[in-house]
RNA sequence: UGGGGCGUCGUCAAGUGGUAAGACUCAGGACUUUGGAUCCUGCAUCGGAGGUUCGAAUCCUCCCGCCCCAGCCA
């Protein structure tokens, strides 16, 4: 058979061309331009940079993995640095806690944990070289002053009265600042750059104030405290980094750390921003987010809802959908918001792949089956993951008395309703087709206490050889072998898909979901349950996925809803309406 | 009105002059002892207007919109 050269040709063109060159992200071109001129000597050296001031959260995760993800893809390091340089705000408990965090990620800095405030020294004669240098001078100027002094956006500043003292004078004057001989804020060291220039930055940046606050590692051994500007630049140069990444809102700080870096005449590394990630229905934000604990709106760094790694992780949240997710969501430099529903199905298809299936009732129904024999239970083979049979199965206790989940029954079903009603048949998951034969009710209320049913003997296992069709499949819960649990539903912390979307005078806590919490306390899972250890993560039949929290003790389970199965029928329903 | 960025499907995001990848969402359908999973199918002319070119999301010009910067926070 002949084929025509032409389609060859183009089959040829179709098979190769996108496959065969994996597509970067702008950061990751950069870096292969780098390595292929031989810029850095071809070494690719990154860092995380957290000030340990808070916990981690998803925005984190992603820079986490941008920082060590490059490093690993060229075959380079990444640092774990502390940019502590504000003593108020910064904590031990935050730097063990950032430490655990990145580890639980998946990410390893081996012996490379550094800290700004070990560079205290360095950083001090950095500054006085500047001085020496007739390129910083001491100012006297209150805050207030130089706020204005700063003129606006649109109008240039004016430079101090203290701006032109000689080189004499502003060394001593530094080093009396650092020997404590002046008051908190009295005076501070700034860089003389061009207080005209149209960025801000540029516009004399203070280097170093007079604090006298305890620091959490170097205790009271300075008073003065060098600047995030003042540290950051030079701790990347120490470092030998190669490249530091970091987000969008330190593009115009570049020229500034350039400043520094040319003027010390020191290391240079090479700075590159990417935007930060936004999420829907939540906030990614240090500060908003201490806000929601101090103000009591969730339990904690690590409540359920939170965003943070802490609360993903009780959550039931697993590292690797995480960084699935920050592998998707991509990098780039345009803002944007990413829907949590992403996140979501990460999640879950992470969960699906590595979960053990068990029965659990949320809203228990009582059921009687009329025709089984009184007494009898029966132990019956359950999978414990259809997908895998590598997870290998367990027993079940099956009895005459069974709870199923109050809404897969309908007295009148709806149309598509494939469950339990009267008079119709389904089928227990690895069990028995069972049909409603009565309905009991509250003679009250009218609420529905007890169905009763009967069984099929022939459909053990749930399936007949006759080639009756039964469309329902029920989970379910033998009465006297369940265990009782706590169950803890959540759902997004804020109902905006973007709290910032916000009306004149609104605060974005107007939009917080008064319902993203709820708790089921009457909830009946399957007997194999009962030693559960927290952080465990299962499905739960039919409804999702959960995984055992830390605030279950023994003869006391609670679970937390990690995320729901996809659910085909609410939809349906819901277009019913 | 200063400086720095950014604008490609509902949401992310490829594309770097040769005729719009992929993912999520959504809508159909197949299959199914989870209405789960899985599998098919469908869904954009690239902020706008001009221009250059045989040909432009990609180049030029102008315009519009959005984000960041006036902490002795990071």
């Amino acid at each position: 058979m002949i084929v025509p050269e032409k389609n060859t040709d183009k089959l040829d063109k179709d098979v190769k061309g996108p496959l065969e060159t994996p597509q970067l992200d702008f950061i990751r071109a950069i870096i292969e331009e780098d390595i292929k001129a031989g810029k850095h000597d071809g070494r690719v050296h990154t860092r995380f940079p957290p000030e340990p001031n808070g916990y981690l959260h998803i925005g984190h995760a992603k820079a986490i993995c941008i920082d060590f993800g490059v490093a690993a893809d060229y075959g380079g390091k990444c640092n774990l640095r502390m940019d502590d340089s504000n003593p108020a705000k910064e904590s031990m408990e935050f730097v063990e806690a950032i430490e655990e965090d990145i580890r639980w990620l998946g990410f390893d800095w081996e012996d490379r944990l550094y800290f700004a405030s070990d560079y205290y020294e360095q950083l001090y004669e950095y500054a006085e070289q500047l001085v020496k240098k007739g390129k910083a001078y001491v100012d006297d100027l209150s805050a207030a002053e130089i706020r204005e002094y700063r003129g606006t956006l649109t109008k240039p500043g004016r430079e101090s009265r203290y701006r032109n003292r000689s080189v004499e004078e502003n060394l001593d004057l530094f080093q009396r600042m650092r020997a404590g001989e002046f008051p908190d804020g009295s005076k501070v060291l700034r860089a003389k750059i061009d207080m005209a220039s149209g960025n801000l930055n540029m516009r004399d940046p203070i280097m170093y104030r007079i604090l006298r606050a305890k620091h959490y590692r170097r205790g009271n051994t300075w008073c003065i405290y060098p600047t995030y500007d003042f540290t950051h630049g030079q701790s990347d140069s120490i470092e030998g980094i190669t490249h530091s990444l970091c987000s969008l809102e330190f593009e115009d700080h570049r020229p500034l750390y350039d400043w520094y870096l040319d003027q010390l005449g020191i290391y240079h590394p090479q700075q590159i921003e990417f935007a930060r990630l936004n999420l829907s229905h939540t906030v990614l934000s240090k500060r908003l987010l201490k806000q929601l604990v101090d103000e009591g709106h969730v339990s904690g760094w690590d409540d359920p809802r939170m965003p943070t790694l802490s609360g993903m992780r009780r959550r039931g949240y697993t590292p690797e959908a995480i960084r699935d997710f920050c592998d998707r969501i991509g990098v780039a430099k345009r803002d944007s918001l990413v829907n949590i529903a992403l996140l979501q199905h990460c999640l879950r298809e992470d969960l699906n792949k590595r979960t053990q299936r068990v029965m659990a009732v949320l809203h228990p129904l009582r059921v009687v089956i009329d025709n089984y024999p009184e007494g009898k239970v029966e132990e019956l083979d359950a999978a414990n993951n259809p997908e895998d049979e590598s997870m290998g199965s367990r027993k079940i206790p099956f009895s005459g008395t069974i709870y199923i989940e109050r809404e897969d029954f309908r007295e009148d079903p709806p149309k598509k309703f494939f469950r339990l009603a009267p008079g119709r048949e389904v089928r227990l998951k690895h069990a028995y087709y069972i049909t409603c034969d009565r309905v009991m009710k509250d003679q009250r209320t009218g609420e529905i206490v007890e169905l009763h049913c009967t069984y099929d003997p022939e459909s053990r296992g749930g399936w007949t050889s006759d080639g009756r069709k039964v469309m329902g499949t029920l989970h379910w819960v033998s009465a006297e072998h369940a265990v009782n649990a706590e169950v803890r539903f959540y759902d997004h912390l804020f109902v905006k898909e973007d709290p910032f979307d916000l009306k004149e005078g609104e605060d974005f806590k107007h939009y917080l979901n008064p319902n993203s919490l709820e708790v089921l306390s009457d909830c009946k899972v399957e007997s194999t349950l009962a030693e559960a250890k927290p952080g465990s993560r299962y499905q739960f039949l039919r409804q999702g996925y959960f995984c055992v929290d830390s605030d279950s003790i023994e003869q006391r389970l609670v679970f937390n809803r990690t995320v729901s199965l996809r659910d085909t029928w609410a939809k349906i329903e819901k277009a019913q309406q």
